[in-house]
DNA sequence: CGTTCGCTTGACGTCTCTCAATGCGGGTGG
DNA sequence: CCACCCGCATTGAGAGACGTCAAGCGAACG
């Protein structure tokens, strides 16, 4: 873990180009974000960022690599709450509420930045658009939690499968990581079951019934979407939840 | 619904309270917020406050009465995504988001404000600390959306009703309105499915074994906890997601 | 006083889980 | 370079939680 000797979040950091798309910002403010400092770490594979309960002083952008993000019953059940591509700021709640009511875990070796609470708070005081900003990037991020509740409680094994599968590749799709119906899934089949509230041993059936059906197909961790009309109807999948400003992939 | 002539935001505003325990507010921001515009309006019990797609200008405050929010699927599945209370800023979010992603209906008759997102806005600019503590309320929201997460997805329809009826009581508490275990549940059994994802007839059941363990009981929408302890163990709940200063009940 | 809505109950069906075994592939150490 | 693991995917059989369908009942309401 190092401090940055240059600006962290580069013009083309895939954070600032969705805080950009999603609200207005000035070059005064860009540059005010590009010029947080910041740490970096290296995660490893299944490795953990932040655990429940840990109280934070800063919080971290996933540069590169696949995270998610879960809770646990007292019985040790878990419940993946979100996934995380490059270039989400992944706990920027914990500015406000300073203590993590979840864990943060890696699905494939990571890149993060940390950045000081106090350097957000700064910036988000100083700049009234930025912190305008970071309030719509959580309230984004909730609203995609609202559409995992419905996704888990009204939608069957099936269509809860196809759905997360449209999310992921959409999300993505935005950050470049998704050509022509492939995509790289860092996700065994046992986290697809803890975020969908399944088994993996069903989560496996349900796999091959959409491979069977011709709605996609994969070789390990490298997916392919076959049929995205087909799987976007077997979800159920409207994109606007997302808030994201193309149209899906 | 009518133009107020006074301040809305009384001081003894339980919306007020929340957010002055949650984040420390200086008298003229309260002074700000107590000045706030708005419309009063009376919803009469299952009626519409926010459709589903909505282009949203102002945000409600729930006043009196109580709330629920949901979702429906494309073959008309409904998931609430969450119960409200007096005292609750119900569509905040819709500030940033401007488009309503889901509806929000009434459970008894209730009474709100409508306040201008432009008013909101102004202030939330105007003093730093109260656009941190309209955050800071979202963001609680979010948590209790990830508990739900973890309790839809994870535990048994028995614990998952039980942690439920936790949080309602839990809520309640906080503004008033349990006194002595008693409290009054304005839902319907189907309501309560809605929001488990579960079935209105395995709701009944549930809801039967949980009053055969004498762990509550009830007379229509007037509940009483037996046995808090119990409850609490059963459903596995953990106040701390809710972000209240007092412990539980 | 009929109608409606919500609660309740029973019988039955099925989706998803559990348990357990097998296979596969990639890393690791000899 | 091969043998041995270990984690993950896969399969099968059987069980159980929860859903579906359908009917009866009571209280609220027009």
């Amino acid at each position: 873990m190092n401090v940055r000797r240059q600006p962290v979040l580069g013009a083309d950091n895939p954070f600032l180009r969705k805080l950009s798309y999603r609200s207005r910002l000035s070059a005064a403010e860009l540059a005010a974000l590009a010029a947080l400092p910041s740490d970096e770490e290296r995660v490893r594979s299944r490795g953990y960022i932040v655990r429940q309960g840990e109280a934070m002083k800063r919080s971290c952008l996933l540069v590169d690599g696949f995270a998610a993000r879960y809770k646990l019953t007292a019985d040790g059940e878990r419940q993946i709450v979100s996934f995380h591509v490059p270039g989400d700021f992944i706990d920027l709640h914990t500015v406000m509420l300073k203590v993590a009511d979840h864990s943060i875990g890696t699905l494939g070796d990571a890149r993060i930045d940390w950045v000081p609470h106090t350097a957000l708070l700064d910036v988000a005081t100083a700049h009234d658009a930025v912190g305008l900003a970071f309030w719509k990037d959580t309230l984004v991020d909730a609203s995609i939690g609202r559409e995992w509740l419905l996704n888990i409680g009204q939608r069957d094994a099936y269509a809860r499968l196809a759905h997360l599968i449209c999310e992921i590749a959409t999300r993505l799709a935005a950050v470049g990581l998704y050509r022509e119906g492939r995509f790289q899934l860092m996700v065994t089949q046992t986290e697809l079951a803890d975020a969908t509230g399944l088994t993996p041993v069903h989560i496996n059936r349900t796999l091959q019934k959409l491979r069977a059906d011709g709605l996609i197909s994969n070789r390990g961790t490298e997916f392919h979407i076959e049929d995205w009309r087909a799987l976007v109807e077997a979800g159920g999948f409207d994109v606007s939840y997302l808030y994201l400003p193309e149209p899906a992939p």
